[in-house]
DNA sequence: TTCCTATTTGGCAATATAGCCAAATAAAGG
DNA sequence: CCTTTATTTGGCTATATTGCCAAATAGGAA
């Protein structure tokens, strides 16, 4: 691995690593329901508005979402829906794995 | 966020871990070329056998790979080609970064 | 059995991440 | 200008991740 290619690893890493976090995912597919503004998500997640907030600014800091104002409030929404078959995959992935698990237990009990 | 829900989203977070550092990235690209064992990789990345085996184990724990013995060494290989749609998304979410990047600077020099 | 060779595991120190509170900002409305 | 509301930032502690070394393990080969 030489240095161009690391960075451009380090690249994608911080991409992958900003929706590596539940309340992250969470707000990803809650945004692309519609736009939210923070103390909504916080709301909804369930966290300090000031944790959210600091996971918005990871989120935007990755150019996964951007900000609007809408009146007093700053709205969130998805830069790209892209990220959406991203996460999608994620979840053929545990349902290969949930089938091979299955196989494991039917090859025992044969 | 519910239990289930919080549930669901840790089972995620834990496969996207799982991708989210430059070796096991590069170890998951080179998978895909073709299987190889532990010392080729260590090798490859430049870091220490320990710490590339210990990489393989958080991609094995995740469902990325499997291994399989081959004489007196281990060999990983890729359990799903789909992780790969899947880092082709965050290229493709790094392409965007980039073009709005661009953007901004036309945007200013006019 | 004993010696290699390949790999994994334990342990530790350095660094990064998360989440809360409190304080700082920003902007709208009186 | 002052107050209120929405959000961000600083600071701190707790927890997680990383990577090396050294030690343990697992199999072949002699």
């Amino acid at each position: 691995m030489n240095q161009s290619q690391k960075a451009q690893y380090e690249a994608r890493v911080k991409i992958i690593k900003a929706i590596a976090h539940p309340s992250r995912l969470f707000i990803i597919e809650e945004l692309n329901r519609r736009e939210r503004c923070v103390n909504e998500l916080a709301e909804m997640v369930g966290a300090d508005i000031s944790t959210v907030s600091k996971h918005l600014s990871i989120l935007k800091n990755a150019g996964l979402v951007f900000d609007e104002k809408r009146g007093t409030n700053i709205c969130y929404r998805l830069r790209t829906q892209c990220i959406l078959n991203f996460i999608g995959c994620v979840e053929d992935v545990l349902t290969a794995n949930a089938q091979s698990q299955m196989e494991i237990l039917r090859c025992c009990k044969k």
